[in-house]
RNA sequence: GCGCCCGUAGCUCAGCUGGAUAGAGCACGAGACUUCUAAUCUUGAGGCCACAGGUUCGAAUCCUGUCGGGCGCGCCA
């Protein structure tokens, strides 16, 4: 993004150079792969501030050892005026010091680039479209959807900070069996509000209360010309006006997390305009989907188990366990069929695409993949996608797991636990953890306002930084950054810390992972509540030092740029930056 | 029976797509508080990275198998 390259990214574009010469030197082989050449700070700081393994990747090609190789690179890197030590170590590591002045530049970067700070071109504009939530329309938003509207809409921030184009975008599932189903609840709820007695709602159906108002609205819609009409008279209206009705309690709860799709896909519409249809025939063309059996299940063979005909679509070609079908028998689309095409209109729209589901739909992952690769991969290359899986998020209250039982419709809302813990607990914790392992939620333990608490800890970082500037503001004091050579090794360690913050988003990007911007954040807040806590013992090293000025101004300064580094990355995770707590 | 995910300190989890002596918090042990910035701080101990092989300069990380936990497996969505 930047004019102003960062610490990291100038280091590389160095290194580069470096051995962009020894190639024309001969030392090296022109066009010597150098992907897995890095430029990181060595795990342990007292081997520098920069280590590259550049000699110990490139040693096989440049037909020499990685010590000598390495030998090479650190003469041509130590001119370098940003680089006070290059050395050599182990098997070939060469470790890096930069200057102060390097550091205290990059400080200077956050500041001048402010919210932009961190941000990258690796994605070059290209068009992302990340899936996320498509919960079925047929009723509130509840935990088990909460995890994935998390991640995703983190991811999506993410990647569009990391230079991407995104389309935030929602599936809405209203062509199958469970809308039909939710038509006839609602009937049910017509009835009522006409005056009738319907006594408990019939098994199977929908028995929520968030119903009722549907009903009441369809009353007051038809009056009571339905009330004895035969199902296929009112199924299609009540069902239109019933998905609708979910849709708004379902955009409703999403704003509540602060979630807002760009596009909302209609299966149904999908399947009215044909698409699946014209999918079906250009797969058949290619002899991709035929008239065949399916086997009977593995493992556990029903009783009621039939052989029929169904078109299958041949994902076994692709890596399926087995080919699946795309239409039921009765003709209908299955939720496969029409989703197969759907993927299809969205690589149409997108130079990557991106599925956020639970882990409960980990079994069709593979058919879907095939079904992207055969249809994107045939006329030239495959549009690249893949499926984050979110895992199974168990709620406790004091340690105790939450029954949740959809048949009783006692499930937890997520507008209940957003009203009880709020909208940045809800989505911070849903970020603590790496999205394919399974988390706990303790409800007790996500509100205690505590260090313990990784929330708390990084919001009280930012308001930390706030009340401190504030004090200084009233004592004249505003940070600057006039005398940043007054900084020492403690406050310079801070900034090699924040340093570190475009490269995390890069990696966080490539990897597909927001989680990691969370534990940057914790990382950077433990460094500041450290540094703070130096304070107490010894009153020199406070941010503020009365009998200094320049010196105060100066932490200050660095004091400010962490806080500006915690809103940017709080704002990728949607989480609040709160100025006092 | 099959597929996918997970297995790292007593507990909850990181580990930067293969790097150097595997980290943090909690809990545990020992110290510190006449508020100056204690919504605590310093410090110690704690590990066969589930297990067994393999790949290579180098593996917690990649591959194979075993064990353990979770999720799923019909034309459902």
């Amino acid at each position: 993004m930047s004019d102003t390259p960062t610490l990291y990214a100038r280091f590389t574009e160095k290194l580069d150079a470096v051995l962009a010469a020894l190639e024309a030197e001969g030392h090296m082989p022109p066009d010597t792969p150098r992907r897995a050449v890095t430029v990181e700070p060595p795990r342990d700081p007292s081997h520098g501030d920069l280590a590259t393994n550049a000699a110990m990747v490139l040693a096989k090609q440049a037909k020499t050892n990685p010590r000598a190789l390495a030998g090479l690179i650190v003469e041509k890197l130590a001119a370098d005026p940003d680089v006070t030590s290059a050395e050599i170590a182990g098997p070939g590591f060469i470790n890096l010091r930069v200057a102060r002045e390097a550091w205290l530049a990059e400080l200077r970067a956050v500041a001048e680039l402010g919210a932009d700070y961190g941000k990258s071109t690796m994605g070059a504009g290209r068009t992302v479209n990340i899936e996320y939530v498509s919960a079925n329309p047929t009723g509130p938003m509840h935990m088990g959807h909460c995890r994935g509207a998390v991640v995703g809409d983190a991811l999506a921030s993410l990647l569009e900070f990391a230079g991407h184009k995104v389309i935030r975008e929602y599936y809405v599932n209203d062509a199958g069996g469970q809308v039909d189903v939710l038509a006839r609840s609602v009937h049910v709820r017509y009835r009522e509000a006409l005056g009738k007695d319907v006594g408990e709602i019939p098994e199977g159906l929908y028995p929520g209360d968030y119903l009722v108002p549907v009903g009441e609205a369809l009353a007051e819609e038809f009056g009571d010309r339905y009330l004895a009409a035969p199902e296929s008279e009112w199924l299609v209206p009540f069902r239109e006006r019933a998905v609708a009705a979910m849709l708004e309690m379902i955009r409703a709860d999403l704003a509540l997390l602060g979630i807002h799709h760009d596009l909302f896909s209609s299966e149904a519409e999908l399947q009215a305009a044909g698409k699946p249809a014209e999918a079906e025939a250009w797969l058949r063309e290619r002899d991709l989907v035929y008239d065949g059996m399916l086997e009977a299940p593995k493992g556990k063979t029903p009783e009621d188990w039939e052989p029929v005909e169904l078109p299958l679509f041949r994902s076994t070609k692709f890596g399926d366990d087995q080919d699946r079908p795309i239409r039921k028998s009765d003709g209908s689309w299955t939720y496969f069929g029409a989703d197969l095409a759907y993927h299809y209109q969205k690589a149409q729209g997108a130079d990557a695409l991106v599925d956020i589901w639970g882990a409960d739909h980990a079994g069709t992952v593979k058919r879907i993949k095939a079904a992207v690769a055969a249809m994107t991969g045939a006329d030239g290359d495959a549009v690249p996608f893949e499926v984050k899986l979110v895992q199974m998020v168990q709620l406790l209250r004091d340690g105790q797991p939450v029954k949740m039982s959809k048949r009783s419709g006692t499930f937890v809302t997520l507008a209940d636990v957003v009203r009880e813990v709020g909208k940045d607990v809800v989505r911070f914790t849903m970020l603590t953890r790496k999205p394919e392992a399974q988390m706990d939620f303790d409800f007790a333990k996500v509100v205690e306002a505590s260090k313990d608490n990784p929330v708390f800890y990084v919001q009280y970082c930012h308001a930390r930084v706030c009340s401190t500037l504030r004090k200084a503001a009233a004592e004249d004091l505003a940070p600057s950054d006039g005398h940043l050579e007054l900084l020492g090794e403690e406050e310079l360690e801070m900034v090699k810390l924040a340093a570190q913050f475009p490269r995390i988003v890069e990696a966080a990007a490539t990897a597909r992972e927001p989680h990691r911007i969370a534990f940057f954040l914790h990382d950077l807040a433990a460094a500041l509540h450290g540094y703070w806590n130096l304070g107490n013992d010894r009153p020199d090293k406070r941010f503020i030092v009365v009998q200094d000025g320049n010196l105060s101004r100066a932490r200050l300064f660095l004091a400010a740029q962490i806080g500006q580094l915690v809103r940017n990355g709080l704002a990728l995770l949607g989480v609040e930056a709160v100025e006092e707590m």
